[in-house]
DNA sequence: GACAAACACGAGTTTTTACTTGTATTTCTA
DNA sequence: TAGAAATACAAGTAAAAACTCGTGTTTGTC
């Protein structure tokens, strides 16, 4: 019936044209979004038909998934490159502050990466709604900071309920994938997380100490 | 010339009605996901026309407003209501316990919020497939872990690695958004904070002393 | 060099979906 | 109690966007 999955053959002209095509949906998802990536917008800025787009992916969805891999395999390459036996060697601290630079410039390099992957599925205005009630519950929570702590100061409060908040919420979406165990895991070591930062931070007796478990203003430079 | 905003005056009913429009919408978001949530479906949902639903918000993005500010608002004043100065007397490891757990509550009841304000731009298979990335780069952190701390358990290094690549990850979107020194500040404190929760764990010294800085299996009951 | 298969095109078609329109009914107000 | 405004409906419109089709060109293989 269905002429269903007939392999083909692809040239190497065909290959690269498929890379274009990621190539271009990229662009545009960077530039204007996922919600404005239309599949003619793609072939006319790959610089072809939407016709040829269509002989290389069956549908949007195929091209999506296909851009996907491609940041995916990047990225697990990248990695398993990146995280050989060497980083085990070196000093915590400087290893911490490579990694997150390195990662910092990534997501900076590569924006249409975060819009397919952590890109809010409403568009920009609502997101930032989202993160105005996010910024105004922290500043409840740097409040409570602020009366547990008298001697710190305002913006170290508020800097530790935002981070606080982004805690709790990464987690979410792990707890909701893991298996019932494997989450109350998750939960039980957040929460332990939490305490482990906010406990010294909150003590005055740490406050002009520096104890290792908290070193603010070391070697980390940004 | 365009009938530029003409004011309705609302009765009972009609705001009644919108609620029902917001209702049906956080529904349908919640069971099928923010792509499949289309005017026509919310209307249905709601028991009426599509006509009608139009009467009460003047597009779709006005009823995408309308259920955030409905959020929005909500959480607000729950936060604003449960965040007293009473909070700020109870021992912090209570606390914590007490918080997490009511947000995770919260999430499980809701499933509309966090697919709206939280959810991805392009569908759960998508948001999987990079659900698996990020597993698969945590696995190898944990590798890295397991060399540089011998002592630990691999799924307790796992489980320190699956942390700290959240952690990462939620602290990008407030580096974005944030005016470049205060991004700084945040990326400092990220790293600081990553110090602070890996190099106790990963000491061999604190195998078992169980200090305050890294108290697992304490207080905290999920 | 001939044949098939892959590549390329772009003007269409089809489907989906946000939104309108014309009319009928209910509620508020004077 | 009349008139106006709000509410309600369902069939229908229009535009956008995913995808097709018929045809022509290039590339690989024998």
């Amino acid at each position: 019936m269905t002429e269903t999955h007939r392999p083909v053959r692809r040239q190497a002209r065909g290959l690269k044209r498929m890379e274009e095509i990621l190539d271009a949906a990229e662009e545009v998802i960077g530039e204007a979004g996922y919600a404005e990536m239309t599949t003619n917008a793609v072939a006319a800025r790959a610089g072809m038909s939407p016709g040829s787009l269509y002989q290389f992916f069956r549908n949007k969805e195929e091209i999506l998934q296909g851009l996907l891999t491609r940041f995916t395999e990047g990225r697990r390459e990248h990695w398993n490159a990146r995280l050989t036996g060497d980083v085990a060697r070196m000093p915590l601290d400087e290893l911490i502050d490579q990694l997150v630079n390195e990662i910092v410039d990534f997501k900076g390099s590569r924006p249409a990466y975060w819009a397919l992957l952590h890109g809010s599925a409403t568009g920009d205005r609502l997101a930032a709604a989202s993160g105005r009630l996010h910024a105004d519950i922290a500043a409840r929570v740097a409040q409570i900071f602020s009366l547990r702590a008298p001697h710190l100061e305002q913006d170290r409060c508020l800097t530790l309920a935002t981070m606080s908040l982004a805690m709790v919420k990464a987690v979410m979406p792990l707890v909701a994938a893991a298996p019932p165990e494997r989450a109350a895991d998750l939960i039980a070591e957040l929460k332990s997380m939490l305490l482990g930062y906010l406990l010294p931070a909150l003590d005055d007796r740490n406050a002009r100490t520096g104890g290792a478990a908290q070193p603010r203003n070391g070697p980390v430079t940004s």
